[in-house]
RNA sequence: GAGGGUGUAGCUCAAGUGGUCAGAGCGUUGGGCUGUGGCCCCAAAGGCUGUGGGUUCGAGUCCCAUCACCCUCCCCA
């Protein structure tokens, strides 16, 4: 290695093989159970101007005041890479005006990098990717369920072990500043016996207190008030509604009246999906309902409930896959410069045929060129040398079984075929 | 943004209180096997000990700074 070498920024890291592979199987896994459930993709652009986030995120959350990535671009405009992905997912929606051009439901999900300057730590980057889904314009309690249903099957349909539901109901803006004010004043009774963290806190933002995992507050914690007393009608009969619905969906899950979201546009319905072995940042999944957002975005008076995935903790908590498979099934091995082109033109015959293979065209010794087919984990190694090209006949050998016979060209091809394709989809 | 820990070959790790301590295993390449992988044996390549200063006769080892990673707080997916 000469010269300056260079380093992934603080935060980012390379996603490379196997790993790449492992995400895509999750991502596709995804695509294909959303759509189950009505949701369509939609993807929308990194970076968007810095106001969206201010309004849909909230102005005093600690995403839009210190984890944005602003910037003003070459033109003065200021911009910011998206820290989140349900505000632009609610800007599409408003500017192409879904609610007139396209039909319901008004399911959506994106997959894709988010971005926030945090420390980073296990289970949270600076570019950490998400999966989320937004149901929009179904204010039923059964969304809300039927939401963190899918959540949950996603979770479990992937191999996620020993995750845990958690489900609240944070109130609406009739019923919560009332709660508000009452923990205010049970905070400040006990302010002596808080945590310097929740002391600073406890006035600002008097819900994330209960949220507090230092020991010297759980006892203060426990003598909190309870919201289910400060609940409104209407959100108390909306919770019961969801608890009903994910019995009847079979979702194991357990109420958290604790659980409190960081970004101001939830309300209501509140969940979050947490496993082991992530450290501090256990959350994988984390949701809500957030209507009025879709308003304050200057869109239709429309509800919405959604929740994103954080993939490389998921990720984290997903077993080892036991079989790493090979990229490649065959190799071509042309042994002199002579037999290059028959490799090239053989190589793209298999290939046509939907089987993956590779032509090793730096020339070598049959003993080089059967290591490098023996470490990819290849099935088939097709020998061509000075012996084969004089016949015009391949030597195809079988890696496992250490069988190998010399045949005509179509001969080897159609036996690459039966060996490798029986049980292969047929398109 | 705050606190703590760690940084030695591609990977995993060794190197008593600073004095041949820069090594091993795996991996890589070549050979033993003149056209045959895996197992075994042999050999080679590969490190300015993250980077930059400082202390010292002498620093992988001590000090400072910086960068990166890990853990915690904070925050959240």
């Amino acid at each position: 290695m000469t010269g300056k070498t260079y380093q992934a920024p603080r935060g980012t890291s390379d996603l490379l093989p196997p790993d790449s592979e492992r995400w895509a199987r999750v991502e596709a896994a995804a695509r294909t159970l959303f759509r189950l459930y009505g949701f369509r993709e939609i993807r929308t652009p990194i970076f968007e101007v810095r106001e969206l986030f201010e309004r849909g995120i909230g102005e005093t959350t600690d995403i839009v005041e210190k984890q944005m990535y602003v910037f003003q671009d070459r033109g003065g405009d200021w911009l910011a890479l998206r820290p989140e992905g349900t505000a632009s997912v609610l800007r599409a929606f408003v500017e192409h005006r879904f609610d007139q051009t396209m039909p319901p439901p008004y399911r959506y999900f994106y997959i894709g990098p988010m971005f926030r300057h945090e420390r980073p730590q296990r289970g949270r980057y600076r570019q950490f990717h998400q999966i989320g889904v937004e149901a929009l314009g179904e204010s039923a309690p059964e969304v809300d369920a039927e939401v963190i249903a899918l959540g949950w099957e996603f979770l479990r349909h992937v191999g996620a072990q020993n995750v845990q539901v958690e489900v609240n109901s944070i109130g609406c803006s009739t019923c919560r500043p009332a709660y508000q004010a009452a923990l205010r004043a049970y905070w400040q009774a006990h302010a002596e016996e808080l945590c310097p963290d929740c002391r600073r806190r406890m006035d600002r933002n008097p819900l994330r207190v209960l949220d507090c995992k230092n020991e010297v507050c759980q006892a203060v914690l426990q003598g909190a008030p309870v919201i289910d007393a400060y609940w409104c009608d209407p959100c108390r009969t909306h919770f019961d509604a969801v608890r009903t619905a994910l019995a009847a969906l079979d979702v194991p899950y357990v109420r958290n009246a604790r659980l409190v979201r960081g970004l101001d546009y939830y309300m209501r319905t509140a969940f979050e999906m947490t496993a082991e072995g992530l450290g501090a940042q256990n959350a994988v999944l984390g949701g809500g309902r957030y209507d009025g957002l879709l308003r304050a975005l200057g869109g239709p008076d429309w509800p919405g409930v959604g929740f994103a995935i954080g993939m490389e903790r998921l990720m984290a908590v997903l077993p080892e896959a036991a079989d790493p498979t090979s990229a490649l099934a065959v190799m071509f091995l042309p042994l002199t410069e002579a037999a290059r082109g028959v490799a090239l033109q053989g190589v793209q015959t298999v290939r046509r045929l939907g089987i993956p293979a590779w032509a090793r065209m730096d020339v070598g010794s049959v003993k080089s060129g059967l290591r490098s087919a023996h470490r990819a984990g290849v099935r088939f190694a097709v020998i061509i040398g000075d012996d084969e090209l004089r016949v015009g006949r391949w030597t195809l050998r079988d890696m496992s079984a250490s069988r190998q016979a010399t045949l005509s060209p179509e001969e080897a091809v159609e036996a690459l075929r039966r060996a490798l394709l029986l049980d292969a989809p047929s398109i």
